[in-house]
DNA sequence: ATTCGTGCAAACCATTTGCAAGAGA
DNA sequence: TCTCTTGCAAATGGTTTGCACGAAT
């Protein structure tokens, strides 16, 4: 009942692509990482692919909606999107580099109503927040005191 | 009275950097352009800085937080950060490309409760929307009846 | 005068592309 | 079988780096 593999493969046979090895075991490692991936990274976690194709599937996914990429300070990182993922965004803490998923219904409303107060009919959004988590706000305390 | 430039230098003091020709020229290109720039246009727009240079600049702004760089399909972009723009988001629409600047305090407001519910001190953060403008979406709508 | 930053040119490396062979429908 | 994809390898082009000169403090 490996549901998530049957809708990928759904969703690529209804954009009239072929459902292969390569894009099955690169929307596996997307799947099993469960943070998002620089290309590289993701590339070398498919070694059984070309880097080549491995470009060539990113790039399909994203037009395909299948992917979504953030960029963090100066890379692009990629992770899937929506229908493979319960929704959600991420906040970085800015020392220590921990990563928490988000996930808040008031904060996806409120998107909508901003959209909509400039007419337009939202469609995705991007949300990427950082600051300090607690433990490193404790550290920081400690040391400057 | 040019209060922007001032700081601009200030910051870049503050920070024990120097104050040269290629940087002001760099922050003046980001200044003139009220949008995000790719790293490409910014090096065109800027030809009496070398392009290294460019580079080297702009990955200084964004240590020191004076530029922001945001993700649009597969590029990044980049523009000046809070201190030298009034804090804004953007919304795209997907079709026609039309960029909107939007800027809401309640949208502020719910960014900060959300993060201190997973207990982090917000910092900074990126918000991205893209939908359907108005025009896009009468436009559509007339093809399809 | 010293230190920091720039230009120039070469080096790198991620990404893209052409083409023939192989996998998918 | 016929078309879509992949792998391989070469080409591309954006980004980075070393070094000597010139600018900033």
């Amino acid at each position: 009942m490996n549901t998530d593999a049957d809708n990928f493969a759904q969703l690529l046979k209804n954009n009239g692509v072929s459902v292969t090895t390569a894009r099955r075991a690169i929307f596996h490692t997307l799947r099993d990482a469960d943070e998002p991936l620089k290309n590289g990274e993701i590339a070398r976690r498919t070694p059984t692919v070309d880097r080549a194709s491995v470009y060539r599937t990113l790039e399909l996914f994203a037009r395909l909606g299948i992917t979504e990429t953030v960029m963090r300070g100066w890379t692009p990182y990629t992770e899937l999107a929506e229908p493979f993922t319960p929704h959600h965004h991420h906040i970085i803490c800015e020392n220590c580099g921990k990563v928490v998923e988000i996930e808040n219904d008031t904060l996806e409303d409120v998107l909508n109503l901003v959209a909509s107060r400039y007419d337009f009919a939202l469609q995705k959004h991007v949300v990427e927040l950082s600051g300090l988590c607690a433990d490193c706000r404790a550290k920081t305390t400690r040391q400057a005191a």
